[in-house]
DNA sequence: TAGCTGACTCCAT
DNA sequence: AATGGAGCCAGCT
């Protein structure tokens, strides 16, 4: 049978695959997975790749799009949107702190250690 | 092919 | 802390 299967792009599982690598009750910025995914300066990019997550997750694993946030360590969506309200209530069920939109990277924000790094870079 | 858009980021105020 | 403007570039129309 001919190729019916829709077309995946590979930047997108990328920053999936990053995405997963993300601990739970830790987050990251846009711009951290883009530098982790090897797309340096696409920020933007990750934000695409979230909107396109498959409900079924990926490769039998779920995408925790959830667990990234802006650089300002605040949630991207409006405060008055569901989107909002999903992100903020899966965050909390990890035990991450969320003020308003607010979350202090500075507590929260995943620091990968080598192993991790060495896993998302060989995936 | 050419514009437009945006789950971003940086910098100034 | 909040707000606004410019730069950014892959993907979509």
């Amino acid at each position: 049978m001919s190729s019916t299967a829709k077309p995946v792009n590979n930047k997108h599982v990328k920053i999936w695959q990053t995405v997963q690598a993300i601990p739970l009750g830790k987050v990251a910025c846009y711009g951290q997975i883009a530098d982790l995914a090897g797309l340096p300066g696409r920020a933007r990019l990750v934000g695409k790749a979230l909107a396109a997550v498959p409900k079924t997750g990926w490769c039998g694993q779920a995408v925790p799009w959830y667990r990234v946030v802006n650089s300002q360590g605040k949630i991207s969506f409006a405060p008055d949107t569901e989107n909002f309200q999903r992100q903020r209530d899966l965050l909390q069920d990890e035990q991450v702190v969320v003020i308003g939109a607010r979350i202090k990277l500075k507590t929260f924000q995943w620091q990968p250690d080598l192993a991790e790094l060495l896993f998302v870079l060989e995936h």
